[in-house]
DNA sequence: TTGAAATGTCGCAACATGACGATATATTTA
DNA sequence: TAAATATATCGTCATGTTGCGACATTTCAA
């Protein structure tokens, strides 16, 4: 019954309704222009929410709550000193994550 | 005013609203479970709707409004045989994107 | 201790998304 | 031509997401 007309490249990886589910919650996270740039900058060292607020041009509350988000998903940390609080990338797999997504979007063709 | 407590480990790529948002969107279109295994089927061969609906366990109607959204961002190609439809991928940076997914999802730490 | 600064939380309204049934279109076969 | 098969589209409804203002919390400094 499959169609294999075309030589397949790749063996076909066995999946689960519960794994795709779980990739696909967390590319939903991802998938923000706030919360990407966010990832972005946090991959070129920690920032405070009032930082992060300012580049992305969003009042902190809504910065706040895009962090509590991908807080959740285990992407950040974050640690307070003083009346700041320091975000920081917790989940290695971002890197590269967002340099494929910079190959097709940020870079030349 | 910027917190350079830890060394950067990146250069922070510039960015504008624009091009955030349109990686923002592919990455919401790739977000969801069915059309994630679609990508992964698809990237063994070609399939017909109705096998992509079998596989992933879903009426042929929903498959299709899957496959026009992954179709409208570019992701698939699509060819007309008799009365089969054929899906094909189309985006060459999917490969890529799925296997730093599968990375972290499907396989052991 | 009072107030200001930084961050976090809540409820709400607007909007987007997803699934479904019904129906439409295209193609082959009887 | 009529029926059957494969795919696509449409309207609708339930659900999820986003951003906002208001308010709460934590910490520091006057």
């Amino acid at each position: 019954m499959k169609s294999s007309t075309t030589s397949p490249t790749r063996t076909l990886v066995p999946c689960d309704l519960d794994t795709l589910s779980q990739a696909a919650e967390c590319l939903r996270t991802l998938a923000h222009p706030v919360r990407l740039r966010m990832v972005q900058m946090l991959l070129s060292g920690q920032y405070t929410v009032g930082e992060l607020a300012d580049d992305c041009q969003v009042p902190s509350n809504v910065a706040s709550e895009h962090l509590r988000l991908m807080q959740r998903c285990g992407f950040f940390d974050s640690k307070r000193d003083g009346r700041k609080v320091f975000y920081s990338i917790a989940e290695p797999h971002l890197e590269k994550i967002i340099a494929c997504i910079e190959s097709k979007f940020f870079e030349a063709p």
